[in-house]
DNA sequence: AGCACGCCGACT
DNA sequence: GTCGGCGTGCTC
């Protein structure tokens, strides 16, 4: 697609672009201005009605003579970011638009960082000398409020959209402001997201001549040295300090033209390289062989690296990406959440230092954008990063790496595009030519079944350490021995043993808080959210806090009343538990274990997983107690036990994966335990004992449990073996919400053969959960054959009325 | 998203 | 009869 580079070129006056503005899907077209070289691809700034919004060149014309324009074109004002999108990436964008139903600029939004395509802000500013002394008493009490909201500013001057959220009436009460000239509203042009500069040193080439050169002082002679040493740039910030000197010194060796002191672009990448230097490791005889056969992937082939936890896949994967940076190219690896695997990114780190760079949402938009930025450099690199980070603009790929693959966090539910990483990989692999890993002790079944890959297995733990024995404790019969606690006998007796023997262990539960629900022990009233239908959890965050009760669905939480709401009988009893109640058990019953709570209560600010991971590690722990977090990337070697308080919670949800997902998440946990010298153990706890996942878990047998699975699926034509789209709608108003998914199945099924085929059209049904904060949800499911082409369903939209929110999920794995 | 244009109810 | 509310539609 090499269009010839002929002067003719320079006709190409003018552009197609895609804005950046919710309702305005088309191309629109604008005049080039001749000092503006623009080419497909390039982000620009065009003026579009009465902003200035982000746009996205897609094909350059030659403008329309005047006679047969309809219109006057508007000039593209700026050009934010040149030559971004190369041929594959944009094609990846259409690929993700088109397979995931979604308007291309969506997706666009999704992979480019937040604060690129700018939009002109309008703000509204206070004209103080035009107000009166004394207010008129008429003036309406929203424009009163507004008054008052914009004197509390020093400047009297706020952005419209802040003052929008902040009060109701702000539409009216503006209006009658602007009337009495008491304020002005100015638009501000878009400001893309700057690089921060700053002051940087560097040597230049002349430090041969240090020797030589007799002005120099001694001290002058060791600051270049060391300089020299510290790899001869650093910050000016960090140069002072670093070299324990001045800036008055640095300057005068920058006036001998031994180093330039100068602005630069600080990129706040956040790649440390504090963590000591580690160097590759011996590998085991299975890992040596996996790594040869990697080495050997060339082109976009898609490998399953299935490795037993413990199995050490990390130490293969660096091994694995050490010669493509060798060789110049980047290397993608995608996880599944980046704040719980802080080990694994320290290891990057250790092993590749500032090469490393980690993409993902909880970095500032500042962070997002600088990071974005060096990716585009070209530079060698190692990019760690989430489910958005498969958009990353590297721009020499060599290999791309799905790690734990199997994890539902690469799924993205809302908003649209709803894209699964893992596939998007498996296109931008096709795209950019290059080998994808898809690595898991756990493999999806959507990826153990996927017909054209190399399979790999590491089914050995390094040091042929051996995967736990796994009890399963069937809890019916504790109680009929009497046993009343929340722990079995074994474990219980495992938990002293462990302490003991000065060892660590995890308890799972698959619930945070302290009990799932409150109920009245008279009249079995349940305390429920007034925002979803859902109970309301028991909290109580430590012994002498005072109780709460919590919804987990929009979290609204309340206090515990005294009371029944419904009858005022004093005796409300919480019922279920949950890592609060495990935690204050734990303290009755072993007041000699110390244990940390490890969920997403006592995670939730900065840095504090790995501050709780560092202290247990350092030994001011016996327990971590937790819920899914602690499946993912804890690699401890002082844990020998893992006890999953009741693997009950887990095997009922209801959908088709249910299953599926509990294999994982036990097999995962229990992977957690005997990773280092001293053997594991694991106990399972649940009344039923004899479920397939369980019994699974139990043998460590991937292989049985999945063919059985996959008999289920065939049958009944679910993933992988059919294809399912999910039609959400949500809104409001209960009726109109029905309404309007009764009518879509109705026009779905008028139009089926065409568009649907042998399709089947399920429902539509209630959510699971009808209401969630505040939102009633209704589904449609469609379930396709595997070979069924599905032809564009976004004009869906159109039948439904615009209080409805619509969305399709192609390949949900969110089902509620 | 913003903003204009245009249609119905409370007021001079 | 007008002012001004807000609902529908366009932005190259």
């Amino acid at each position: 697609m090499s269009e010839s580079v002929t002067p003719e070129i320079s006709n190409f006056d003018s552009v197609e672009v895609l804005v950046d503005c919710p309702g305005a899907q088309g191309l629109y077209l604008y005049r080039i201005p001749s000092d503006l070289t623009v080419q497909p691809g390039d982000i620009l700034s065009v003026p579009f009605g009465s902003q200035q919004v982000g746009a996205i060149a897609i094909r350059l014309l030659r403008a329309p003579s005047p006679e047969q324009e309809s219109f006057t074109l508007r000039d593209v004002e700026g050009i934010i970011s040149h030559g971004f999108f190369s041929k594959n990436y944009w094609a990846l964008m259409e690929q993700v638009a088109d397979y995931y139903q979604t308007p291309l600029i969506q997706v666009i939004r999704t992979a480019l960082p937040p604060g690129l395509l700018a939009k002109s802000q309008r703000r509204i500013r206070l004209k103080v000398d035009q107000i009166p002394d004394t207010i008129d008493p008429f003036l309406s009490p929203p424009a009163q409020q507004l008054l008052v909201r914009l004197k509390q500013s020093a400047q009297g001057d706020y952005t419209w959209q802040y003052l929008q959220q902040k009060q109701k009436n702000a539409g009216l009460a503006l209006r009658q402001l602007l009337k009495r000239g008491w304020v002005e509203s100015y638009l501000v042009a878009p400001q893309a997201m700057q690089a921060k500069q700053q002051l940087a040193v560097t040597l230049t080439g002349a430090t041969q001549t240090i020797a030589a050169d007799s002005t120099l002082t001694d001290r002058q002679r060791e600051i270049l040295i060391t300089l020299g040493k510290q790899g001869g740039q650093q910050w000016l910030t960090d140069a002072v300090p670093g070299l324990k000197t001045s800036y008055a010194s640095l300057k005068k060796l920058a006036d001998k033209g031994y180093l330039v002191i100068e602005p630069r672009e600080i990129l706040r990448v956040g790649s440390h390289s504090d963590a000591p230097r580690d160097h590759p490791k011996a590998l085991t005889p299975d890992q040596a062989q996996v790594l040869q056969r990697l080495q050997a992937c060339v082109g976009p082939v898609q490998v399953l690296l299935h490795g037993v936890t413990g199995a050490g896949k990390t130490e293969v994967y660096l091994q694995a990406i050490a010669p493509y940076l060798a060789q110049g190219k980047s290397v993608l690896v995608l996880v599944p959440e980046i704040g719980l695997t802080p080990q694994l990114t320290d290891r990057f780190r250790s092993r590749f230092g500032t090469q490393v760079c980690v993409y993902h949402s909880a970095l500032s938009d500042g962070e997002r954008f600088d990071t974005w930025r060096h990716m585009l450099t070209g530079q060698p690199q190692v990019v760690i990063g989430t489910r958005s980070a498969i958009f990353a603009p590297l721009p020499h790929l060599g290999l791309i790496i799905l790690d734990e693959e199997h994890d539902s966090s690469f799924k993205q539910d809302s908003p649209i595009p709803c894209y699964h990483a893992r596939t998007v990989a498996q296109w931008r692999s096709q795209l950019e030519h290059c080998p994808l890993i898809l690595g898991s002790a756990t493999p999806a079944l959507d990826s153990w079944t996927h017909a054209k890959q190399t399979y790999l297995s590491l089914p050995q733990r390094v040091h042929a350490r051996p995967l736990p024995p796994v009890q399963v404790v069937d809890m019916r019969q504790e109680l009929q021995a009497g046993n009343r606690s929340i722990f079995s006998r074994s474990l219980q007796s495992a938990l002293e043993s462990m302490k003991a023997e000065g060892n660590k262990g995890l308890l799972f539960i698959h619930r945070r808080g302290h009990s799932s629900f409150v109920s009245c022990r008279e009249c079995g009233y349940v305390v429920e959210c007034p925002n979803c239908d859902v109970s309301l959890s028991y909290h109580l965050p430590h012994e002498n806090a005072t109780p709460f009760l919590q919804c987990h669905y929009c979290g609204y939480y309340q206090s515990h009343p005294p009371r029944c709401p419904s009858c005022e009988s004093p005796y409300l009893k919480n019922f279920g538990s949950g890592t609060q109640r495990v935690v204050s058990e734990l303290a009755q019953q072993f007041p000699h274990l110390k244990s940390i709570r490890f969920d997403s209560d006592t995670t939730r600010t900065k840095g504090a997983h790995r501050r709780l991971l560092y202290d247990f590690a350092q030994g001011e722990a016996d327990l971590l107690v937790g819920t899914q977090m602690l499946t993912k990337g804890i690699d401890l070697p002082q844990i020998t036990l893992v006890g999953v308080i009741a693997a009950d919670g887990l095997l009922y949800m209801a959908d088709y994966w249910a299953a599926e997902r509990a294999f994982q998440t036990l097999t995962q946990v229990a992977g957690r335990a005997g990773r280092g010298e001293h053997p594991g153990q694991v106990i399972i706890q649940t009344y039923s004992p004899e479920h397939p996942a369980i019994l699974a878990a139990k043998h460590h047998d991937y292989q049985s449990f999945v063919e059985q699975e996959l008999v289920f699926r065939q049958e009944l034509l679910y993933p992988p073996y059919g294809k399912l789209i999910l039609l959400r709608f949500s809104g409001h108003d209960a009726d109109q919400v029905e309404q309007a998914a009764l009518k879509l199945a109705d026009t779905l099924r008028q139009l089926d053969p065409q568009i649907l085929g042998a399709g089947e059209i399920l429902g539509p049904a209630p959510a699971p959960i009808l209401r969630v904060a505040k939102r009633y949800r209704w589904h449609i499911l469609l379930k396709l054959p595997l070979d069924q082409v599905v032809g564009d369903l976004k004009f869906l939209r159109q039948y439904c009325p615009k209080e409805v929110a619509f969305a399709i999920d192609v390949d949900p794995l969110n089902l509620s």
